[in-house]
DNA sequence: GAAGGGGTTTGTATTAATTACAACTTTATT
DNA sequence: AATAAAGTTGTAATTAATACAAACCCCTTC
């Protein structure tokens, strides 16, 4: 990840998406960090750059770039979507300590399932739980 | 699954939940159906069997099921959290057609994941969408 | 069997994520 | 510059989930 703001322009314009200062910026936000934000951590941070933006938008724009396969919902959570503007087979892990949400790769081809040959498969989500190393750590004082 | 109602009453009492009759109906309607059904739908259906029982008292007996292991929680829509009885490893397979969601077998123990080797793992749910064998064929016409 | 107490259920109010929608603004086209 | 199309904004509405206090139920103890 972490395109330029060029070739994040070609990305949009590949996809039919008007690249408006906005959605660059929102895209950039969410390819410049692995953490996987939510809405409102988007709308927050990029507010002080963007006095005039609207939560609205933000949902617009992300909707509109998971339509277009550039971004993935992570539902990981059941209160809140998250956001990932990597796209690649990985899977995540969430931290039940600091809440931190991890990717890791995943050897797709290798998971083996079963009665699953008639389904057509579009999407493959791995959400793991549990403890991440510096929470264990801090959790032995 | 499928237990009857004693095998039911014993789950719950070495959970150290008390096995009232709202919280037996409750699990009873989870474990009899594979439809992983909404805190919503389970009120629904449940309404004309007890018909003065209450939306929260649904989420907080999930809660407390949840919260011993009993049920699992199935986040694979963005929008509402959904509830599942069969606590086995297997994978959930949702249709963006009919919206049906599906049970499937999947190896575990062959899931190759990288870099997790210092994270404890408690928690390991896998999400599948796309389109269902039945959907595949209404389709056709 | 009455009194008391802990756990359970209920209903209402609240919170918070997300969407609907109409007005307004910006950008593209002629 | 005029016009149309697309993008943005703010407010209101929707909806899942929780908070909380009152009411209820069941079990124990006197």
């Amino acid at each position: 990840m972490n395109l330029s703001t060029e070739a994040l322009l070609n990305l949009l314009k590949d996809k039919n998406i008007r690249p408006s200062y906005t959605r660059i910026k929102i895209m950039e936000y969410l390819a410049a960090r692995r953490t996987h934000p939510t809405a409102d951590e988007i709308y927050s941070n990029l507010l002080h750059e963007i006095p005039t933006l609207s939560k609205t938008t933000v949902y617009n724009s992300l909707n509109t770039f998971v339509k277009a396969g550039l971004v993935r919902t992570v539902t990981i959570e059941d209160n809140e979507a998250r956001f990932d503007a990597d796209t690649s087979d990985h899977g995540h892990f969430k931290c039940d300590m600091c809440g931190n949400i991890y990717d890791f790769p995943v050897d797709m081809a290798g998971l083996h399932t079963k009665g699953l040959s008639r389904f057509i498969v579009k999407q493959r989500d791995i959400y793991f739980k549990g403890t991440c190393p510096g929470c264990l750590e801090n959790n032995i004082n």
